[in-house]
DNA sequence: TTGTACGCGTTATCAG
DNA sequence: CTGATAACGCGTACAA
């Protein structure tokens, strides 16, 4: 059971190589009629499927490109792949995708390896320590996108959401329904990744602009595990928090968790904003007010310029920054 | 910039391609010292890197494979998406994933490409309207798993979820707790989609078995969008459920939010047993009683064995039904 | 130990 | 309109 080749149907239509070729790129300008009948009998009568290997490495072009997310199980991470995939089945483009799980040495791993296999571009969601190995990939003009999180000094374009913004939102929301004591949840804040070190810078900014003086204690990282420990200790202090903002989803969980168990009333003991969508969100009691941004689109437009920029409709050189806005979408736990 | 191949750097340390090669792939068993360090030298002047489609070309392997399920966006696909890539990675395979959303026409097009680029092997979440091309595919011997959906008369490995028995242990669970008019609620159930028809028909064993008629109405059909209505003509009948089973989490989502609008209590008024685990079950006012099965590790079998037909560890022509077991997770909404 | 020559399946070029 | 022939980059007998 051997495979087919091309050089198998030239044989079969007793014609050569180069016929079959042209016919299969729909080069027929100038063939002729009965010759591509012959052609199409003798593709269908052999089954031939070309073999897409062979056509990669004569065109040096995969029609594939990497993805490398942090952590596939992440609500945003899902979207913004399904996005990526979307836009990449719509131009016959196919989509690798990778979980660094936050580790530098998997992800160069997988750069490495993804480069070797000659995807046309990639989508990363960077660790951001292999920067050598970034500005390596931007100098060989390699198209390379990053998401969600942003590396200082590389010239290379980010799909960031306007995370400063995201927790301004929040504190001026709690604000304006006058709370005080207003904390912010997130997970370890010693990674410096972008949305959870901008979120917390935006809300030290935003509570200074409302003439808020920031406590330390209020700024709470802590890994998942620990942060039921970690919220008891804060909720005994002398003045405890009143509000709080939950960094993310799985933070929003933990301090739900806690709140219930504490028979905190919600939100009249605690207002509570979580940062992300989730799915519970409006059948929760009391349904939570949360903050969303464009996951999808987010997905869409990065897939799509690495397009362009494969097809070098769009200068490889040129990058920015593009910020996506997050909405308030108010319910009843603040 | 050219790119440096194999030549290049035979050139550069002054030998041939052949002892290059054998270098790059570990057989060095007689090759001198000094050989050996201008290999290393020339290739990191040079900073070659193999290409790995030419490779894959000659060696007739590409150390990837496909996966197509049917909206990556569900949980599960997610969760056994994530145990998948871990194989692989772990065996230096690398993952393509697909969406089919359903459509047999995209799920085609997908194998029939993949199969193209030479993927090592499938698995797929089958829509099961490609029988012919599932079956030429056997005839092939090309490595193919089916992952949550069973197709008949097909002899491929199959990995399934005992799907009557968590439906079973829901009835059961009821019952004992001395439920009347239990109903259960699914997506649309004219897609013949084996966990949606398997559910059902558990339900239908398990209640036959406890001698409880099974009644039409309380076996509910519907699109996502038109639940709520459905469910409220539902609960206006005479003899409205007193519980109800959730198909799974889409549909659990719907009924809490109609439970809510409609100030049922549960347990009292309404019991609820979802089946598929979800995030905030056990913060959910009550805490969800769910049926939850191990995704992670239904991934996890499923690339191992394809990994090892691939490699022909296993024999491919043989295929067996793995059927994983359900579990009752007890919280207070039953 | 190392070098030569050829095959893998496709496409591009250039005659004819 | 069609057909040789040479790449593409790598692996591997086989020869030396």
């Amino acid at each position: 059971m051997k495979k087919i080749t091309i050089a198998d149907v030239a044989k079969h239509a007793n014609i050569s190589k180069s016929t079959v070729s042209q016919y299969l790129n729909n080069r027929f300008d100038y063939m002729g009629e009965k010759t591509k009948e012959r052609i199409a009998q003798s593709i269908r009568e052999l089954d031939y499927k070309p073999n897409i290997v062979a056509r990669s490495l004569k065109q040096k072009t995969t029609f594939t490109i990497g993805v490398i997310v942090a952590n596939m199980l992440h609500v945003f991470s899902t979207q913004v792949l399904r996005a990526i995939e979307d836009v990449c089945h719509a131009q016959d483009y196919h989509v690798i995708v990778c979980n660094s799980d936050d580790d530098p040495k998997k992800e160069k791993k997988y750069i490495e390896m993804l480069h070797a296999k000659q995807v046309d571009g990639l989508i990363v969601f960077p660790t951001g320590e292999n920067k050598e190995l970034y500005e390596g990939m931007v100098n060989e003009q390699f198209p390379l996108l990053f998401m969600d999180r942003f590396v200082e000094g590389l010239n290379i374009d980010s799909f960031l959401i306007e995370n400063e913004k995201a927790a301004k939102i929040a504190v001026d929301h709690f604000v304006s329904k006058g709370y005080e004591n207003i904390a912010i949840l997130t997970k370890e804040l010693l990674k410096n990744v972008t949305p959870r070190v901008e979120r917390v810078q935006g809300y030290k900014k935003a509570l200074k602009a409302h003439g808020i003086e920031v406590a330390e204690k209020f700024i709470i990282g802590e890994e998942v595990e620990h942060i039921q420990e970690k919220l008891k200790e804060v909720f005994s202090l002398p003045t405890p928090p009143r509000a709080i903002i939950a960094g993310n989803d799985l933070v929003l969980i933990q301090i739900l968790q806690f709140a219930k168990e504490n028979e905190m009333n919600i939100p009249e003991d605690l207002g509570i904003i979580g940062i992300d969508e989730v799915s519970f969100a409006s059948i929760y009691s009391p349904p939570l007010t949360t903050i969303s941004y464009p996951s999808y689109e987010m997905g869409k437009d990065a897939a799509e310029l690495l397009l362009k920029k494969i097809r070098k409709e769009e200068n490889s050189m040129s990058s920015e920054i593009h910020r996506y806005q997050p909405e308030l979408i108010e319910r009843r736990s603040c």
